[in-house]
DNA sequence: CGGCTGATTGAGGCTCGTCAAATGTCGTGG
DNA sequence: CCACGACATTTGACGAGCCTCAATCAGCCG
């Protein structure tokens, strides 16, 4: 079980060894087993900002969490979603590049940066462990590049709404932990053009929407097929 | 200065030492340095492809590289533009997740994966300096990702100039290594629409255009204001 | 039931893409 | 030195796709 201390503040708090060794059974999730501290932060709350000191580094304990970059003017693209057993956070220089902000109710595990620093620099495993991360994440951002750079509105929709049910192991029948904003956002698109998206999709029976957060796939070969 | 030995195939080439030194003087090059073997690619030749197992990592000599992932339609979106001092091809996995060309004809210098790791595994600043890579490719694709969804044809036309003058260091004149396709795939556009908006650059008096491959600042200030 | 928030739908416009033609650039050979 | 061809770039006309603005609809909570 996870350990009882909850703190809103991590530094100065109780470190605790919760056992995460059950998330990592997952194909995505790299062990790192560190002490920490769990915080919770209620839906919209800012976990970190952009440009505050790189403290800690963070997991999804429950919830959801979307890290995102803005231009001056207001204009956001979310980066990422970090879904349970997702690290984020992690920089390899003094200051967040990017804010974080729970999606809705979130727990997070938050790991001293110092404390991490300290392990990787004896545990030569471990450090390969902090490295994989920040390379998996790479990975993943020249993927969504990829997607808003050349994919037209339906194919990014198509292969967010897989991913997603992937991450999720929700194979047919997703349950969205986000905002049609929010997905605009991740998307480079607006919420009128997801919204009609879907509803397309939905005319072209590959999708069905039960409710506004349910998404039923009644013809993921077709999706598939659409955006790789 | 750089060493003699030239072969098209690093596997069982000679090692040297390059002094690679003089490159890092600028704050964008970490030191990194580490016996290799120089290779040449002609203009447009594969250095590596996407799939194929990820054996070296490249340092560029002289010339440029780009690197790309592309869809199964053809479309193609190019990563990252790599200039003299740039590292490239490093991945924590077996395979490279992207392609890399010689833009024009380029000097790189081909460092063994298995030397680096075992150095890594003994030298903590050199782990230290390989994670910094990751990271710092990991910051440059997510700016890219911004300018990839939120912003215009002209933003990002503008803001790709200044950070390729900034980083060839050629802050009043600039001479592009690269032809219009590969600012396109760059840049999320068609030629067409990067050539226009250079034309309409020109209109506003922000650069001249004397010659196609060169680019005379005339107000850097107004092109900053735009995409900042 | 009413009000609030978020999502959907519709009409119209703007940006950028597509296709086509013209122009420019560069290397080669006469 | 110029003529030529191959290729890259620019320009133009037009259309598609997505955005903007506005109105309507659906959930949700008091």
């Amino acid at each position: 079980m996870l350990a009882q201390v909850v703190l809103q503040n991590p530094v100065g708090g109780a470190c605790i060894g919760p056992d995460v060794a059950e998330w990592d059974a997952g194909r995505r999730l790299s062990a790192l087993p560190m002490p920490g501290v769990r915080m919770t932060f209620a839906r919209g709350e800012e976990i970190f900002g952009d440009g505050e000191p790189a403290d800690h580094v963070y997991r999804v304990i429950s919830g959801a969490v979307r890290t995102y970059r803005m231009l001056s003017d207001g204009r956001r693209l979310i980066s990422d979603f970090h879904l349970v057993g997702d690290f984020f956070g992690l920089e390899m220089g003094q200051e967040h590049r990017i804010g974080a902000e729970a999606i809705g109710d979130t727990e997070v595990l938050a790991v001293r940066r110092s404390t991490l620093n300290r392990r990787a620099a004896e545990d030569c495993d471990l450090s390969s462990q902090v490295w994989r991360l920040t390379a998996d994440s790479l990975e993943r951002t020249r993927e969504h590049a990829l997607l808003l750079g050349r994919q037209g509105a339906c194919e990014r929709v198509c292969a967010f709404l897989l991913d997603l049910a992937d991450r999720l192991d929700q194979p047919a029948d997703l349950t969205l932990p986000m905002s049609r904003q929010d997905m605009a956002d991740y998307l480079g698109l607006t919420i009128e053009t997801v919204s009609r998206t879907l509803t397309q999709l939905q005319a072209w029976n590959w999708i069905a929407l039960p409710a506004v957060r349910r998404i039923v796939f009644t013809d993921r070969a077709a999706m598939h097929r659409l955006c790789c």
